[in-house]
DNA sequence: CATATTCATAACCGAAGAGTTATTGAATTA
DNA sequence: TAATTCAATAACTCTTCGGTTATGAATATG
């Protein structure tokens, strides 16, 4: 449903976003350059993933001059803690034994 | 770099995939029709939701006559909890400020 | 001032993916 | 046995997305 949850999600879903992401959460401020450098993809490519990044949250950017220096956003993850532990609620907050016992009665 | 991770990834990034699993997290067993009337979507494209959640391990079918009872398998979701911490780790083991003094340093 | 560097954006391409309808096979039910 | 229901699969469409190359704008350097 949430807007903010959904952009976190398909962020994370690229196996590459999130290995750019990664070597942000490694070393702290890093240029677009040294991102390319070891991403694999153009740098264009890696600017789109930037891009994506920021849009949820868990980059942010810092122009200077003539680079840009992206660093992770660490708080950026808290709702997928949160949404991890709202499920894990609903599971165990379940009467498990007395559902299935109703549901076999009942058919 | 994990195949199973980015499967947990992506099966995560789909919004009606997600409700779905939701949906499995707060009641027990549910058939693909239960499903079906709530997801939206037709019953085909519930079908196909639940074989990519149960390629990531995210919920475990149980065929009984002519109707599938699936569930949620909780239990996957740890991958995802260990890849946060993991990334917490990394964040917060940085000597941010040797770091960035010896970048400054550096320019 | 001219050149080179850094990053972002535009324009495009091909693959993947989420949806549909149609169909089939298997299991109930009349 | 015939008709119906449930879920999976097939076949197809359309959009999204991740990648590319080309270009442009801003900054640094000779």
């Amino acid at each position: 449903m949430s807007e903010a949850q959904d952009l976190l999600f398909t962020a994370l879903a690229d196996p590459t976003r999130r290995a750019i992401f990664e070597r942000l959460c490694r070393r702290s401020e890093q240029t677009v350059g040294a991102l390319t450098a070891e991403a694999g993809v153009s740098q264009p490519a890696v600017s789109k993933h930037l891009g994506v990044l920021k849009r949820a949250g868990l980059v942010s950017d810092r122009p200077q001059g003539r680079q840009t220096h992206y660093s992770a956003r660490l708080e950026a993850l808290s709702p997928l803690v949160d949404w991890t532990q709202q499920m894990s609620g609903f599971w165990e907050s379940r009467f498990d034994d007395l559902e299935d016992l109703l549901k076999r009665m009942d058919q």
